[in-house]
DNA sequence: CCTGAGCGC
């Protein structure tokens, strides 16, 4: 089974923002599981509640959240601290938010945009230090469609008394150079981990 | 830096 008939599959469950099959390092083989990962948690819950136990490709398979998620269970489903910077879910299609009243909060900015189709994630920027508002954010959609037709409905719109000043987002920097070996795999929080075989 | 352009740690 390859990666986008997976991502077929999961899609009705909501959206599929990656797919990583995995296979072994020198038989190049499926090692029989793969790494989806979805929108939100809710998302998430809903894939595995569809699918775990379910015939995909021919095969029973198991679907369900990665055994031990980077910060243990707590930090999956634990509750956010200041907003929902924690829990934003990144995608590449995104907005840039200036001109934000410095009181807005990422939670103000994703209900903002609540009613937009595709909405994934929205978070303000705040200085390291002071903690203040740098007074814009951004907002991950689940497709470019989703990005533009939010952009278009909402720039200009006053949220807190302000106009938004809306741009796609910048295409972001490059990671950082990365300092150790780079056996770490990246396990988000609303990712699954399923056994399929091909 | 009690701020108003800024593209994230």
């Amino acid at each position: 089974m390859t990666s986008s008939q997976l991502g077929d599959v999961f899609n009705e469950a909501g959206s599929v923002i990656s797919v990583e099959i995995v296979y072994d390092r020198v038989t190049d083989r499926s090692r029989g599981f793969a790494f989806v990962t979805m929108g939100s948690v809710q998302e998430a819950k809903e894939a595995i509640r569809m699918f775990d136990g379910s015939q995909v490709g021919g095969r029973t398979v198991k679907v369900n959240f990665p055994e031990v998620p980077r910060g243990g269970e707590r930090a999956v489903m634990g509750p956010k601290i200041r907003s929902s910077y924690r829990g934003f879910v990144d995608s590449p299609y995104k907005i840039y938010a200036g001109n934000l009243s410095w009181r807005l909060t990422s939670e103000g900015l994703r209900d903002a945009f609540a009613d937009h189709p595709g909405l994934l994630g929205a978070k303000v920027i705040y200085e390291r230090e002071s903690g203040r508002s740098r007074g814009f954010g951004f907002l991950s959609f689940a497709s470019a469609e989703n990005a533009e037709s939010a952009l278009n409905a909402m720039n200009e719109v006053e949220v807190e008394g302000r106009p938004l000043r809306l741009n796609l987002a910048a295409v972001r920097a490059p990671p950082a150079p990365s300092p150790g070996p780079g056996l770490e795999r990246n396990v988000d929080n609303s990712e699954l981990i399923s056994s399929i075989s091909t």
